[in-house]
DNA sequence: GGGCTGATTGCGTAGAATGCAACGACCGTT
DNA sequence: AACGGTCGTTGCATTCTACGCAATCAGCCC
């Protein structure tokens, strides 16, 4: 909707990935290297970029705080820390937590497994709607008519055989998950994890937020991996009940 | 220089403080909120902020991985990091790292006293240049022109008896460190808290960084203080060893 | 159901953002 | 030390964007 703080927001992405000279910024964005050094320059005045001696741009310091912040107003966040903390010694499996932002489903908090266990997911990045236990769970959670927009705009990557690729089929999944209250993901997103996920509902019954553990199956089957279902289950209401 | 992206980051660092209205905006920006709107839109699209059900505005998941992108981007703050750890043990006091960023002095590191000793440093946040050991450290580093600039600028807020309030006396105290290699800060920005600092330089002879050493009155005094030195600047030279 | 508050949209206009071209600073080379 | 090259920076004219207005719409409380 705005032109130039749409490119200043694409600016601070691609520093982001790694530092960056002027017309590099002024190609990636097939602009005039003027208008890079104006928004640069706005930016730099409020700390949201700076400019090492070499005329090279990074991002700032400003995110520290920002980002500081951004965690802290997630309530969720804080109030199932401890709890997350006690399933993932308990279970000795990756935890998860993540909650719905504006059309997509980010990662919140990442516990990882006691063995070193590589997963690709990160705090801050988005998690895949049709092929992973909190992205359906938090999507069976949307008011009807937003979770059949989503179904629409979904992007159905096949990262496995067993990915769900259609908007129909992951419609049937999601009728699923509300109705029995947690998803599962077998193997459908990364080959050889297992995931179950359960949402967070707050009193009112509102979702504020899901929480998955995950589990390579040389160290669990799907059936073991079903028996912490117990344990998710009990996290994630005590998390509801300390919400408020 | 940039109005409409200006306004847009400033919508970002009021966000900083707590979730916002659309038009609590407005008024806080004093523009039409169709405009606040439109900024906030495009920085929902990519992420930089969130919008509840009950459409209140707080900060979004991406400046979760720009602030690691940003930490990730302080060489400094990595090289550093083990340094600190040893210094802080070995001298159970507050350690502060900071580095130079367009006209101001960032806190990037922070290591506690193991007493619980608060202070109001924070990271990502600016030092005072005329009264802190990291701030009168690094502005003695830059180049000539930079610094007389900056000594104009500088608003000489008088925190306690000892603080320099003025220019000429601030680029006297400047050439002492320069000289000496390292500056103090005696209770000259919060009461009852010396502070010493050094500079970090690299095999070139830049200056990328300042560590400093704070320690309440009560624990030590300033003759005490100044038998860390040795410790300071052995910290700071296996640094800049380091630092390639 | 009615009146409120607050979000949203269409539209014309002012002014901001843009690109151009010229200038300047810096670096390495000969 | 002069030169050429690269890259950042500035002034200016033009255009298109961002702005505010007013009307509409959605939700909520009485």
């Amino acid at each position: 909707m705005s032109q130039s703080l749409g490119r200043a927001l694409q600016i601070l992405v691609s520093l982001g990935e790694g530092d960056r000279s002027l017309d590099q910024l002024a190609t990636e964005l097939d602009v005039h290297k003027t208008t890079v050094l104006r928004l640069l320059r706005t930016m730099e005045a409020e700390r949201f970029v700076r400019r090492d001696e070499a005329h090279r741009y990074r991002l700032g310091s400003r995110l520290f705080s920002l980002a500081d912040a951004a965690r802290e107003q997630h309530v969720v966040r804080a109030v199932a820390a401890p709890h997350l903390r006690q399933l993932n010694q308990r279970t000795g499996q990756t935890v998860h937590l993540a909650a719905y932002e504006n059309g997509q489903v980010i990662y919140i908090d990442k516990l990882d497994s006691v063995q070193s266990v590589r997963m690709y997911s990160q705090v801050g990045v988005p998690a895949a709607l049709h092929c992973t236990a909190v992205g359906k769970v938090l999507l069976a959670a949307q008011p009807k008519r937003q979770r059949e927009a989503l179904l629409g705009t979904i992007e159905y990557h096949r990262f496995t055989p067993n990915t769900i690729t259609g908007p129909d089929q992951l419609r049937d999944e999601l009728d699923k998950v509300r109705a029995q209250g947690w998803a599962q993901d077998r193997a459908e997103h990364e080959s050889f994890i297992n995931c179950i996920g359960a949402p967070i509902t707050e009193r009112s019954g509102r979702v504020v937020g899901a929480v998955s553990i995950s589990v390579p199956d040389v160290l669990l089957n799907y059936e073991q991996v079903l028996e912490l279902l117990p344990d998710l289950l009990a996290t994630t209401a005590a998390i509801g009940v300390d919400y408020h």
